[in-house]
DNA sequence: CATGAATGAGGTTTCATTCAT
DNA sequence: GATGAATGAAACCTCATTCAT
């Protein structure tokens, strides 16, 4: 039990090490093997195949971001129109949003290398598409406050597509983050530049303050 | 001479088809040549290489684009302090900014299919990076920007990340537009919406408005 | 472990016929699979290439032959004037010096095939200039020689290349015979006679006797 | 025909580079057609294939080669054997002997490039054994020669295989001049020290002087 | 648990040569 | 005389994966 722990890992860390360098299509199963001192049948034993070793270097964030990004979009969707203006009035933003966005954000930090394979080198591999994944689900929630608004606010014309790109900008704009600064007070500055921008953004679109 | 330019037409169509498919890395030339009508020989003839194939769907965009972009800013090189602020408080924006982003906008949308290969397929070509190229000639000048807004707002902290990031942004729009949205109405729809996000996202980072 | 050696002795054996038919170059990998009834990836599991299963075939005989030379001439290193004098003088040669070359003599027909693909069918690969090395290693100890010769026989003139060659021929002497004689006592024979000629050479060529 | 003429001594030219670069297996038809600035068509207009390329290159100091070594051999047929002894005793060795060698070495030295890229890099040509063919004719004179050396000396023991040894040493060593050899003053006492130590040789082996 | 030999299909590329124009 | 497009076979090699042991 010990011992086979010790394998996976060992495997692991030199898949981790190849999937950053190469990507996952060049990566080469036979170098891991090399690598973790390990031989092929070793990692067939523990893994299906390339992609469920790839799939389980990331599987944990991923499960995370997932759960809570449910979790608080399931809170959210029961807001009514003055909740939407007032939440958006009030130069904090919705409190819960905050929490959801920084516990994503704390995730993705404490996994940073995960998560650059996982936004980065995932090419190829069934995880290709995961922001994608995260974004719809974001979206949804956007497109929800997107109507509200619109109830609110009758004159303003806003593409249907809208709300997914609103999604899309604050999720990338924390992987942006992750993979370009490695500086903490750095991080703290940008992010705190990046929401003011995003929340004037979106103030403008609706023609707000 | 009519001839040849139909083999290498027949040879680039087949590859436009099976690189949009499966991507660079994916995708095979022997299948290529195989749709194509064509020995490996016949593409050798004409082609370097897998990556000179990839290159010659894309290049005549990119070069253009390029074009654009680095006569643009040339132009924008010697703005006042006082220009910046009157341009950013100029709800209408450069009108020279405006025209360049104007022209890459309609570049890639003549060449749709081109530039989705370019930005969502080229992995492992030499043009993968291409688009961190194009940011990168576009933040410089947002740095310039920024590094004039401070002289005229020092209270405002920004990261020196932040520059890049809104370059960044400004091109990812077009793209995700691109790739997103079919219908003609909507896109331009879209398109004001993103520049009056865009716009107050920069106005509302420096506290303007 | 009967088995993987097997294979390794297949492939081996089919390689060997085909290099010695066809040469390094224009050997193929292909037909050597095919003849040992083995797939490419056998090959290329025992195998690091082309150039690495030519150069099993002929590890052995040249680690052997590099050792003996390597060996012996670290023993002759040290003659003194008269010695080789005296030597050159004695009918019967270096002792040291036969032994060391009817060593190599046998290595090389212990291994004959071997000695012709290394020697004939190497081009291409990273074998290609080995009797070159051989020659050289050889040639730097008749350098000595030829200086302390000199030193005895002043007024001998010799080309700064004559030694290279002596130890040129002496090598290629044993290869000669090698490739064109198959039988025993003609061998002997023909041992003798290039001997006495090898040696009435360098006698003439000093003027001696 | 003039300009024929040019185009044909512009592939040569390039064909020369290419082949003493890389040796007639690896080296580019396309790349000597390229270099010379003329196209595949053009190439197989002059030239049957790759092989006749190469021949055309060295096909002239071949035959002068060939034809004095016939002339002269044709000559020496009908020495007797007290010749033999006489022509073997004197010093200066056979006049005829010594001309013929002058000559062909000549002819070497005046196609050095030529003659280099036919002893060292026609492996895969129709002229890969042609030294062999060279060596051959010389090595019937030589055997004719031992039969009637033994005739007056028949206590001496010779291989059958000795005579052709002789015979190949004589040519190679003029090759291994011509190739190792720049200096002309070096080259001559090389000469002599090689003429030398091969009739020494000869003459060691027949127990003469 | 783990080995490591073996599969076999597939990859890109290079080549000498041909032939219609 | 010469072009240059096209052939088509073959080249070496790499890969993820399987399975008897």
């Amino acid at each position: 039990m010990s011992k086979n722990k010790e394998t996976v890992l060992k495997i692991q860390k030199a898949a981790m090490k190849e999937f950053l360098e190469k990507g996952f299509m060049k990566a080469s199963l036979r170098k891991i093997c090399h690598d973790a001192g390990v031989t092929t049948g070793a990692l067939y034993f523990f893994f299906k195949d390339k992609d469920d070793l790839f799939c389980s270097l990331v599987r944990e964030p991923v499960e995370k971001i997932y759960k809570i990004m449910t979790e608080h979009y399931a809170l959210e969707t029961d807001i009514s129109e003055e909740d939407v203006l007032a939440v958006l009035k009030n130069p904090e933003g919705s409190l819960e949003d905050q929490k959801a966005m920084l516990s994503i954000t704390k995730i993705m930090y404490e996994n940073r290398d995960k998560i650059m394979l996982l936004f980065g080198k995932a090419q190829g591999s069934s995880m290709e598409n995961i922001v994608d994944k995260f974004v719809e689900i974001s979206a949804k929630q956007y497109e929800k406050m997107v109507e509200k608004m619109k109830l609110a606010l009758p004159d303003i014309k806003i593409s249907k597509h809208y709300a997914r790109w609103v999604a899309k900008q604050q999720i990338e704009a924390v992987i942006y983050s992750m993979i370009n600064i490695k500086d903490e007070k750095e991080t703290e500055l940008f992010g705190l530049n990046v929401a003011a921008s995003l929340r004037g953004g979106w103030m403008a679109t609706w023609k707000l303050q």
